[in-house]
DNA sequence: CAGATCGCTATCCTTAAGGATATGGGACAT
DNA sequence: ATGTCCCATATCCTTAAGGATAGCGATCTG
């Protein structure tokens, strides 16, 4: 089993290569390509003594820094960086991080790569447009074993995500994701049902559905309605 | 139920949340009618100094200690809680904290009630489950004007939210969801189409969708699939 | 062993959904 | 005024979905 442990803040006696004094302080290695990103990033979390930031510029430098560090309580992973491959690089460091947390980071966030990334094992994927406030407690939640999402990464996709559905189209599409009958759509706006069903084609069309229950649940998930 | 004050509530109070002795410390607001609950939360989040907790026992004495204490940055509500009125009092407070984050608090998370209180303009939904370090960092989120749920608040909602389907039911059930014919899912489990209808017949029935649809978005909301 | 339950299948029939293609009218800009 | 874009409508036809009811075999269960 691993050799480091996370989880288990009542043992306080260790001593490491980074200088800390606090044994509140997490220990944090940050792997980002951007030296000012991981600067600021180190800044702000280490400016209320709460962790200690050990930075790094690319993968392989991660996988090194981590066997060498006695104890890493939390590891983040820039997804734009030398050696990630996308997401193959967070599979190599989850394997080497047996049990500690890694979490991502990246500039944009993509909906689908978060739910890639979680579903590898990630314990989060942090944007880097959070406040520094909010990233210190992101960190404080991952390191506490939770999984952390931002709020609004499905909002977020909306805009990218809008599949140039035209006003009426939306309209019979809310009403397929409530389970109407073509029938009731047309009467509830006041058209006929084939004008319904016109629309129903079309709106599966743009969003790639069979029909109308996939049409239903791909614009669930893609946050439409 | 009388008002109950946090031990820590007895330091000076303080201009903002910037200017007093300790300028990280936030200022909570909880109400919650169980003293233990409060006493618990309070011991936790005043521990490191983070935080001053003032606690009461009913939504009328949270509306008029937000009134009286000069400052706040977070409200805990209780859902089950003298005066709720389940989410009413969610509104209630809303409107008294114009501005000041308010967040749910409860013991079972019903995936429901959190999107409702969400889409009322909660910040959160804190199940009473989580660990004291979580709890403080989702209040560090909430006041840095974050909204926070729990990762897995969607998964606990699998228990309860069964409906009593049986795996065949569940088979057909994740066919619907992706948009398949009966025919396909017939094929894909190597069963007859005619079961198939029989299962979305019944499936639909312990749902209470009018159609396939309709119970796609209904399994897909309580996290069945 | 008899009776109950469950998963699956079957038949019959009605209605809904979906695919294709054409048309008309209002809004809007060139 | 002319093209075109959006919305709505129409007709024809095929396939899918859904409702009801019954039978059949395996598995429990008293």
């Amino acid at each position: 089993m691993a050799a480091f442990r996370s989880q288990d803040r009542t043992t306080p006696p260790r001593q490491s290569p980074f200088g800390g004094a606090d044994p509140a302080a997490l220990r944090v290695l940050l792997a980002d390509d951007h030296d000012l990103v991981r600067e600021t990033i180190a800044c702000f979390l280490s400016q209320n003594g709460k962790a200690e930031v050990h930075g790094v510029g690319s993968l392989d430098e991660a996988l090194l820094a981590f066997d060498q560090m006695d104890s890493v309580d939390v590891v983040l992973l820039d997804l734009q960086m030398p050696g990630m491959d996308n997401l193959r690089g967070l599979e190599r460091m989850l394997e080497a991080a047996k049990g500690v947390p890694v979490a991502m980071m990246s500039g944009a966030m993509q909906p689908h790569k978060v739910q890639e990334a979680i579903a590898l094992g990630a314990s989060g994927f942090l944007p880097k447009s959070m406040s520094s406030r909010t990233l210190a407690a992101a960190i404080q939640f991952i390191a506490a074993g939770e999984k952390y999402l931002p709020y609004d990464y499905q909002q977020q996709a909306d805009s990218p995500g809008d599949f140039g559905l035209k006003p009426r189209e939306l309209d019979v599409l809310r009403g397929l994701a409530d389970g109407l009958s073509n029938k009731e759509i047309a009467l509830m706006h006041s058209i006929q049902e084939v004008t319904v069903k016109f629309h129903v084609k079309t709106l599966s069309r743009k969003l790639d559905a069979r029909n109308r229950t996939h049409a239903a649940m791909i614009a669930r998930d893609a946050g439409l309605i």
